[in-house]
DNA sequence: TACAGAATGTGACACACATCACATTTTAGT
DNA sequence: ACTAAAATGTGATGTGTGTCACATTCTGTA
């Protein structure tokens, strides 16, 4: 983890001297005892339209913390004392069932928030989060962070665009989850991950392991293992690094539709 | 289908005065060519913090319309136009597969509103939405609609309560669905869906059909029957008109830890 | 470079439950 | 009150896929 730390600092300390940081959205990180980095607040989108005065209050409780690979960032049923904002990395909402088997949730990436909802319902986290690689995430108290919800217009904004796409994500996700044919649900699930590059390949980033795959789509990992095989012999998909790409995606979603 | 949209326009200048209903919020409907019923706006839960400039405005937009049972009240894939307001019955939104599969999706009752998502995301309608029973629904054109959820805050704290209840769960239904024993997942269903009488009976009013509970749950309407029957024999449950009354909840929630 | 721990690959097997087909009961509309 | 349509009840049957058990390959760290 030591050498992944060095990697992601250096990215970071463009940030510190960019010309987009004015100085009053910066806030300098001691991320381990080798190098400083800076945030740059404003590139945070949810904040970047604050006003100075607000900027500088968040900038004063803001407190910022690294989490390793698999590490737990917030437990379910815990209580709910910050707005967490994903500043780098990637992490994943899981549940767990009584029978201990993992639900895989949402996966969220840089700029994203968390535990939003249980802030605005004065409620406990309701999911346990997860980091599925090294992440840095900025804590804001909750009672700076409701109030912006409904002091700062631009806040407010994004909040409700926020939560309105994530419903109907989770919707679209719903969809999916009821194909009760198990080999088109992992079909679908690709389609629903993948990405067009501007070359207008289409690919999944970041493919989630096959584990990981079977927790979010209700199946098990041999399943998953079985059918990515198949469509790669079809020569439909193909692995590459940790990335999918979607070779024939006619023929992909064509899948989908017939028996 | 059936009876097609009586159309209920109704003509805003000769409003009614109820004790109840102070006269600047009150609405009279022509509900069919028999009786005269009024709607008091402040008893929406969304509109009762409105400014009085703001009801008049409300109340000079607002058209109101009845369906019947099984009428399609939102299509998925339609513009969106309106914020819809569900004065009274119970309503469902769904989703089909293509496989023509109907998704039963969440259950709203009097006091919900719909097409919020679509509303804010400025998206097309991403599910349909059905009356399960006669209702009234009042609808709000979605300019004035959008000014109140930016512009008031009662409203845009609503709106945030709502959608992040909503998300929250949207997620609890998420991890039931992946309950991989059918018969623990019916019975997980009752008890999302079960209320407590001020008698403390545990109870599930308005129970869904077997076909709906199984369109909701992933199962098939026969499992669902089995369950039941099951349920009923063991003297957990009982059927009574359309409610359902859990007769022993400890043994209910026992069957969903127990293998 | 080696090594441990993940991740992926693969066969065999059993059984939960969807599907079909039909009977019976309940509900609602005229 | 009558009838059609909807909802519920019930048996028989086939199969998709979860589970177990193990082999192989990959990946990061010492």
């Amino acid at each position: 983890m030591v050498a992944k730390n060095k990697k992601l600092l250096v990215s970071m300390d463009d940030v510190m001297v960019s010309p987009l940081s004015p100085e009053e959205s910066a806030v300098p990180v001691q991320a381990n005892n080798k190098v400083n980095l800076t945030i740059n607040l404003r590139s945070i989108p949810l904040l970047n339209q604050l006003s100075t005065d607000e900027m500088n209050q968040v900038k004063k409780e803001l407190s910022i913390q690294r989490y390793s690979r698999r590490e737990v960032i917030l437990q379910k049923e815990a209580r709910c004392d910050s707005l967490l904002l994903l500043l780098s990395g990637r992490i994943q909402a899981i549940d767990v069932t009584k029978e201990g088997r993992v639900i895989g949730l949402s996966l969220l990436s840089a700029g994203s928030f968390l535990g939003e909802t249980a802030l605005i319902n004065k409620s406990l986290h309701t999911t346990s989060v997860v980091a599925l690689s090294e992440v840095l995430i900025a804590f804001l108290p909750s009672t700076t962070a409701l109030h912006l919800f409904t002091h700062s217009p631009s806040v407010a904004c994004q909040i409700q665009h926020h939560l309105a796409q994530k419903v109907q994500r989770d919707r679209t996700f719903r969809a999916l989850l009821s194909i009760n044919n198990t080999a088109k649900r992992i079909v679908s699930f690709l389609e629903f991950m993948k990405q067009k590059t501007p070359e207008k390949q289409e690919l999944v980033e970041n493919l989630p392991t096959h584990q990981e795959i079977a927790n979010m789509i209700n199946t098990s990992r041999e399943t998953v293992t079985r059918t990515l095989l198949t469509l790669a012999h079809q020569g439909i998909i193909r692995k590459d690094a940790n990335r999918l790409i979607i070779i024939n995606p006619e023929a992909l979603s064509r899948l989908i539709k017939n028996p």
